[in-house]
DNA sequence: CGCAGGATTGATTGCATTCAACGACCGTGG
DNA sequence: CCACGGTCGTTGAATGCAATCAATCCTGCG
């Protein structure tokens, strides 16, 4: 027998915070209702008043807001074991947009029920309040790496996370390659750029023997020596040291 | 008699979750220490364990990392009333630094202490919870201003969220003035531009009729054109609908 | 087979950087 | 009181990285 979808969420709150039988028990037993997106379709839209959270429990999805020019400014990226928009009572609706990138599995928990069972739990506060400050600081890093990164560095350091962070959720078969569900435009997006300099950046990369391409695959040939082009240092993600040592 | 300087935490925190007294006299039971920091001194830096976190009680402090080529990204900004670094126990070490913009008025508060008056109050855990997405909200915001809008737009909506986050601080005595308590190098490592640009970025503000500058003040001449310039919409913010409307 | 979205390449443009110098302001010390 | 040094702000000229525009090549797929 498969294990339940709401599984997923408790190993991913599991990661950083100590969770009781009760905790775990409760978690199992949310309401909730699985369904399969397509790609390209919306989990939540900009201002709307969600009525229920989506825990995402196969395939990507990002986190995107547009600006005034037409322009489109990737944010943030949802691999399984996310929780989006459950704060909806807390700070009212989120301003941004959430689109699946790859089909995509998720549970639709009604947020009246998801507030009740955590509302007076407070391991589970504390589990939320872990996963919500490690996004934060992933979210520094991104500014950090939009911000003052050149092209070269900022997609050298894009590749890093998302190989470790794909490795964390088990997604990798093969250690060293990983799938990069994204168009060059989704990436540029991303990382503040254009398609076509994503593009050129990717094949220096390439000439650069750090990386190799293959679809929409990517193999890392040199794990050391694309951190060093990304400035990357893993800390911000504060995964569990255990699982890091693996990684290396 | 003078409130006490952990008021300020209460208030901060009751602005988008409700506490009840218990909590309220928690959170002024809590030990602390009240320390005065001069302009550049470090409130944490990048890898070091705190073993007590900070309550901003006065004056304004950034957050930055440094990047490989020794580049700058100041990745948050800090006003009276946020509580800086709370979450050592849960996620360990943060990875980026924090240091006073301007004279500061901290009080250094055990973490072992919060921890042990947080740990079993969910209402609590709640508020700390809406804050901290509150702030991750504002660096979603960062993430799309610095990747996708230009010079002129990146400063304008900068100047923007200052004006009204300070508004709400109590910070401003005049109405559309605010104290700008950052050099035109430091306002560059926020907006990822070089100090340089952000001089002639200023200007064309100014020339435009937006604001008037003086000293380290910024006046601002149309506060709607200002929020046009920069595509600034304040709902990332979340501030509660009474407050907004009070700006306006 | 033909279509459509994505990837690739080339040529050109432009916004922001870099380098450099100068000016304004301010606290300090002679 | 004024000379001094340092930080910050301002301006100009030249450079460069990435954007833009446009065309072509793939490739998966109906």
């Amino acid at each position: 027998m498969p294990k339940p979808v709401l599984h997923r969420l408790v190993e991913s709150l599991e990661v950083r915070a100590p969770l009781d039988a009760a905790d775990r028990a409760a978690i199992l037993s949310l309401p909730h209702d699985v369904r399969i997106l397509r790609t390209g379709a919306f989990l939540t839209r900009a201002g709307q008043n969600q009525s229920c959270c989506w825990l995402l429990t196969e395939g990507v999805a990002c986190r995107h807001k547009i600006v005034a020019d037409g322009g489109r400014q990737i944010v943030g990226l949802h691999l399984p074991g996310s929780l989006l928009d459950f704060q909806a009572p807390v700070v009212g609706s989120s301003d941004d947009n959430v689109q699946a990138l790859t089909v995509v599995e998720a549970a639709c928990i009604p947020v009246a029920a998801f507030e009740a069972t955590t509302a007076a739990r407070p391991s589970l506060l504390r589990a939320l309040l872990a996963e919500a400050m490690v996004e934060a600081s992933i979210f520094r890093e991104w500014i950090a790496n939009i911000g003052r990164r050149d092209a070269r560095t900022r997609l050298a350091h894009l590749l890093c996370e998302l190989a470790l962070r794909q490795q964390m959720t088990g997604l990798t078969r093969e250690a060293g390659s990983f799938h990069l569900p994204m168009t060059q435009e989704q990436i540029a997006d991303v990382l503040g750029l254009t398609a076509v300099h994503v593009n050129r950046t990717l094949q220096l990369l390439e000439a650069g023997g750090l990386i190799r391409r293959a679809k929409r695959r990517v193999l890392i040939l040199d794990w050391l020596g694309l951190q060093q082009a990304g400035d990357f240092r893993p800390a911000y993600l504060h995964l569990p040291e255990r699982r890091l040592e693996s990684a290396a």
